[in-house]
DNA sequence: AGGCATGTTACAGG
DNA sequence: ACCTGTAACATGCC
């Protein structure tokens, strides 16, 4: 589900929650995630305060006492709700998270606080993961220490850009979701990225002129500010919610909408679908290059 | 029934 | 060691 503007959000939103909050109990309903939930490891947390929570690439890092991080990837499904604990009905939500939720049978782990809540892990497809690290580790996971600069890091500019890119036979899509070149696109963000810089997702990167990479730069950086302030994407629509919602989807361009009109003006184009290293991909072959 | 889905990474071959 | 492309992971929906 989530790309850097969806895991910011979900971010905010924890911390105006359960930051400051203690881990009173925790209970596993499955544990076989993407990496196995080491159990030993899950139930150190319990007792301790969530003193932080950061944001890397798509990672969230949960701060507890004694030098805990809990790291954790939502990876296509993974949600977080924030419940009360009478399981009536949510009094805040996160990302996605809807009033009338039914689907406790994908809820893997639940959180219980110290403020009678809970806070619920829930990840359908099971991509996601929760693995635990002592903090003077945590830059050395391999999940962490080959990313690339956050996209809004003044790192990532033209320069690195170029340098990056040179002596590589890759087209530019791939190398916009690479999470060693820059962290946090996925596969949505990357085609609303190459509309807006009017660059066709399948040219090679070595084609690429200089002010092209600098409109990718910019674009890379505008899209998904936007979206955050927007509360994200949010891809499915439920029918009766109070819970927020991010409004970004209404922005996509290109993105789920093969032979729709192109939205650049005088241009009479339909949106076509194409398929680049396993992932879907939509562009207007009339205003990208 | 088959194809597709917001992500990551192990692996194979060059 | 680096570069690139492919498949696999688990589950549900259209």
């Amino acid at each position: 589900m989530p790309e850097l503007p969806e895991v910011e959000v979900v971010k905010r939103s924890l911390i105006s929650k359960i930051q400051n909050l203690i881990i009173k109990e925790v209970k596993i309903n499955d544990h076989r995630l993407r990496y196995p939930i080491n159990k030993k490891e899950i139930r150190k947390i319990v007792g301790l305060k969530i003193k932080k929570i950061k944001r890397r690439s798509k990672f969230l890092l949960f701060f507890f006492n004694n030098d805990i991080i809990m790291l954790v990837h939502l990876g296509m499904t993974g949600k977080f709700f924030y419940i009360n604990k009478k399981n009536t009905k949510f009094k805040t939500s996160f990302y996605y998270d809807i009033n009338n939720k039914k689907d406790t049978k994908h809820d893997r782990v639940v959180f219980f606080l110290n403020n009678s809540q809970k806070l619920i892990y829930n990840d359908v497809r099971k991509f996601g993961f929760i693995k635990f690290y002592k903090n003077n580790n945590i830059s050395n996971t391999f999940h962490l220490n080959n990313l690339g600069p956050e996209p809004f890091d003044h790192k990532f500019n033209y320069n690195y850009f170029r340098q990056y890119i040179s002596g590589k036979n890759r087209v530019i899509k791939d190398i916009l979701m690479d999470q060693k070149f820059v962290s946090g696109i996925g596969n949505i963000y990357a085609n609303e990225v190459l509309f807006l810089s009017e660059v066709k997702p399948t040219r090679k990167v070595k084609t690429l002129k200089d002010f092209e990479l600098k409109k990718i730069i910019k674009f890379t950086k505008h899209i998904l500010k936007t979206s955050i302030k927007l509360g994200g994407s949010s891809i499915k629509d439920f029918s009766s919610s109070n819970g927020k919602k991010g409004s970004f989807q209404q922005h996509f361009n290109v993105y789920g909408k093969k032979d729709y009109f192109c939205t650049k003006k005088n241009c009479k184009n339909k949106i076509v679908k194409s398929i680049i290293s396993n992932r879907s991909t939509f562009f207007c072959s009339n205003c990208q290059k």
